[in-house]
DNA sequence: CGGCATCCTACGCGATACTG
DNA sequence: CAGTATCGCGTAGGATGCCG
């Protein structure tokens, strides 16, 4: 498995955003910048889990954490460019769902 | 976690393929029908793994498993209306994948 | 509020071996 | 060839608790 997805475009685009957490956040920043624990009650997830992949798609440039000083603390997230291109395939994916998936 | 994939159309989808193993397999008989083998090593994973992801497709409607008559045996998977419709979601990852992953 | 640390469990998945 | 069965490990991910 590992193979294929360091090859071809689809596997790495698969490796990165490939499971249900990360494109749902995504999703979520492609609509507007949040919070994270407005990511958190959208998602539904745990704050450990989403903190994880937050911090992978920071290190891959996907996402930008911006932290508003004040207390209690205030942390923004947003997309990239690199992020915010994912506009096409979540659209596409959120056609097929719409069409295909009740 | 289990909510939003089963509201949002885009968590349906994620639901669906949103691992790398099915969306490699959806990615490969794009191209054109495959027998078994032919997925196993194309995605280079175990046997096990890809014939349990091959029976959630198939329950999906996603494939279609067609059994050739000989010996040895021979099976052929190709894609069904639905699962040929994944066509625009892998263009999608793949040009962003080509786009923005090196 | 936004996390990190810890513990714990379920399960994904590879390796291996065996059948029709 | 096309699977199924069994074992065993690594890890994803929830629950909980603590801290700046």
């Amino acid at each position: 498995m590992e193979h294929a997805m360091k090859t071809c475009p689809v596997g790495k685009v698969a490796a990165l955003v490939g499971d249900p957490c990360s494109l749902l956040i995504v999703r979520d920043l492609l609509e507007s910048p949040m919070r994270f624990s407005e990511l958190e009650r959208s998602l539904g997830s745990s704050s450990r889990t989403l903190a994880k992949k937050l911090k992978v798609l920071e290190k891959e440039k996907i996402v930008t954490r911006k932290e508003m000083r004040g207390t209690p603390a205030c942390v923004k997230y947003s997309l990239t460019k690199k992020g915010a291109a994912f506009h096409e395939v979540v659209e596409a994916m959120r056609s097929y769902g719409t069409k295909y998936l009740r």
